[in-house]
RNA sequence: GGACCCGUAGCUCAGCCUGGAUAGAGCGGGUGGCUUCGGACCACCAGGCCAUGGGUUCGAAUCCCAUCGGGCCCUCCA
């Protein structure tokens, strides 16, 4: 912690300085201050005006003159602005050894905000019918990404994927398999998971349209999956678990990875949903209607919405009914029916569990996975069916414990649509796996790491073939992850194929670029920076601003982690990087006018390099050495 | 008909949660910058009634209400 105490003790000591002059409390807050205002800045003089019956000016004068000289060790300057602010500038001489000395600790801004309490992510959750497309990528890379930003805040992390392999896409591209005569194997070398998608999902929905018997195939091939003895069920097995091991290609091509694998066929078959419909009735939380619209169906209630019917009248449960007691496994508030075994171990040399209801396994060490608290990352279009888990998790626990992380979709530009070659109106499409109407993430990243790939050949005559492959892979990845964390959660991507190639001005490669030539400098010196002393010498702004900024990871760190707002780390990676750039461009290092100069601006450089280098591994960005 | 989300520069977006100073970036447009660490760069210019109207407040892009425009959800589908 080094800005985050920084201003920890300004807030103290004006709290200090307010109760000896036995002013009434008020919420202030201090904070770092734009460009021209000082480096720090605090509110309070606004909100004491109308207490004390003065100017906040007038307020602001009179604080100003009350911090005592030692007060705040790193701050060289208390003033008031005319506006009414009350500014701090920051005494770099002895702020930058402090801030250089902790930036290449280990653990840098690492935040024990959790306290080690355990808290289960769910993403990805992508029926196992069809490949992912980018749509799916955005719920990928956030749930990854948010929970790596709850491990540096000291959450004890479990990462979940949920896959719903019994359901009605799944029964689509078995009559397609069983009744539309679809080859069991893809043509030449597709990977499974694009043909089952693009071609067996997408015709055989489209022929439901000509064959009214086809579609009645359907529900009974859904009901036959369901009894896990049938071949039918079988049969979906092998293939939704041949498309899942498909998807898992690609999300691990993109660095994400999983503690384990959850099967909503082994959730309906482990009777947990008959064990909390008991719950609900006995604690009044559901109705059985004898009359009405809904007459014979048990629902549920919501303040302000309709009821929402849990079991229909012929006894089978809705879709929501499979996610209330996935959700109350996820938190722990049922008995743990399944035994755990090794699904595989991924790229990172993490191993990947899966639920099983294998008897034999029962002996098995039981995984605890269950968490205090719940992280579910699924689509605002879900918001609602979310909304009563939600209260309903709140009643069986207590408020809070499980979150919906929700965000907008991604749509594709007209340009986009064009290309696949289908003719839509409007400027973007939401996207359809029915319709055919997506971009499969494999393509997109295979798109990207050729552009890469060539833009760094021509940049880099001398570069090996496996190094060109290590930097399109990189930067190709980093790209797709940052343009999926940058924008508000509840703001609209409209995806198109052109623009995502852009690596110049606010993109990855430019981030990652300024990590390269920070790398560069310190190649070219042969002996190690002494990181003892002499920091005071880096004196000019733009080595601290980017010292200012290399302080500030903290304070972005917990922005992210309290508000689960992994844009906040997006962002901070630019605007270090932007630091880092004007600096280098105006601060010639290897040209510095003496060896401890010199000294001192390797130390920065490589401080700079650690902290953006860690602010990218939140996002799962790496860092390359030379791109 | 009901619920939720969005509307800030030509375009794509930060800022809004937690009200306060001169509303910031990138792209696109214009100008300048490599005899020294990599031009995926830097420096600068032009471009804004922060959708509209009201309210709260000493003070509103930010909070509240209404309206308009766009999106999305609201099956005994999953």
């Amino acid at each position: 912690m080094v800005f985050l105490k920084l201003l920890e003790n300004i807030r103290c000591k004006t709290a200090e300085i307010l109760d000896a002059k036995n002013y009434t409390p008020v919420q202030f807050s201090v904070e770092s201050a734009k460009p021209g205002f000082g480096d720090i800045t605090c509110n309070v003089p606004f909100l004491l005006s109308k207490q004390l019956k003065k100017s906040p000016q007038e307020i602001s004068v009179e604080l100003s003159r009350l911090y005592q000289f030692g007060d705040l060790p790193q701050i060289k300057k208390v003033e008031s602005h005319p506006s009414g602010y009350l500014n701090f500038e920051i005494d770099y001489t002895k702020f930058n050894n402090i801030v250089i000395s902790a930036s290449i600790e280990e653990n840098y801004c690492s935040l024990d905000i959790g306290k080690k309490e355990k808290i289960v992510v769910e993403h990805t959750s992508v029926n196992p019918n069809k490949a992912l497309h980018v749509g799916h990528i955005r719920n990928v890379i956030l749930g990854d990404v948010v929970s790596k930003i709850l491990k540096k805040g000291n959450y004890d992390v479990k990462v979940l994927n949920y896959v719903d392999d019994s359901g009605l896409q799944v029964a689509d591209i078995i009559v397609g398999f069983k009744y539309s005569g679809f080859s069991k194997e893809p043509p030449n070398d597709e990977k499974f998971d694009h043909y089952c998608g693009d071609t067996v999902y997408v015709k055989t929905t489209e022929k439901y349209e000509s064959d009214k018997q086809l579609e009645e195939k359907r529900h009974e091939i859904l009901k036959q999956i369901e009894d896990r003895t049938s071949d039918v069920s079988k049969m979906a097995q092998t293939i939704t678990r041949r498309v899942l091991a498909e998807q898992l290609k690609t999300v691990w091509n993109l660095g994400v990875f999983y503690d384990c694998l959850n099967f909503e066929s082994q959730i309906i078959h482990s009777k947990l949903w008959e064990k909390i419909f008991e719950k609900l009735k006995s604690d009044n939380q559901i109705k059985y209607e004898d009359s009405g619209d809904n007459a014979g169906c048990w629902v549920i209630s919501t303040e302000g919405e309709d009821d929402k019917i849990l079991v229909r009248s012929n006894g089978v449960a809705t879709y929501i009914a499979k996610d209330i007691p996935y959700a109350a496994w996820k938190l722990g508030l049922v008995d743990d029916p399944f035994s755990y075994k090794i699904y595989s171990t991924q790229n990172n040399s993490q191993k990947l569990y899966e639920t099983t209801l294998d008897e034999n396994l029962k002996q098995n060490e039981k995984l605890n996975l269950s968490g205090n608290k719940v992280i579910t990352v699924i689509d605002n279009r879900q918001i609602r069916l979310q909304k009563i888990v939600t209260n309903l998790m709140a009643k069986f626990k207590e408020n809070g414990v499980y979150t919906h992380l929700g965000y907008e979709s991604v749509t594709l530009s007209a340009d986009t649509v064009k290309s696949l070659g289908i003719s839509v109106d409007g400027e973007s499409t939401q996207m359809s796996g029915r319709k055919g109407l997506y971009v499969n993430a494999d393509a997109v990243l295979e798109t990207l790491i050729q552009r890469v790939y060539n833009e760094s050949k021509n940049r880099n005559k001398n570069l090996s073939e496996s190094e060109l492959q290590n930097i399109a892979n990189t930067v190709a990845v980093g790209t797709i992850r940052y343009e999926m964390i940058k924008p508000d959660l509840d703001k609209i991507i409209t995806f198109d194929l052109k623009t995502s190639l852009r690596l110049e001005g606010d993109t990855c490669s430019y981030i990652q670029y300024s990590y390269a030539r920070a790398s560069r400098i310190l190649e070219k010196i042969q002996t190690e920076p002494n990181f003892n002393s002499g920091f005071e010498l880096l004196s000019s702004n733009f080595e601290k601003n980017l010292i200012k900024k290399i302080a500030m990871f903290d304070v972005q760190v917990n922005d992210s982690v309290k508000n689960l707002s992994p844009k906040v780390i997006a962002r901070y990676c630019y605007d270090l990087s932007v630091a880092f750039s004007s600096f280098y461009e105006h601060v010639k290092v290897l040209a510095s006018e003496t060896p401890d100069l010199l000294n001192a601006r390797l130390c920065l450089v490589i401080s700079f390099q650690k902290t953006l280098k860690s602010a990218l591994g939140l996002l799962g960005i790496d860092a390359p050495e030379r791109m």
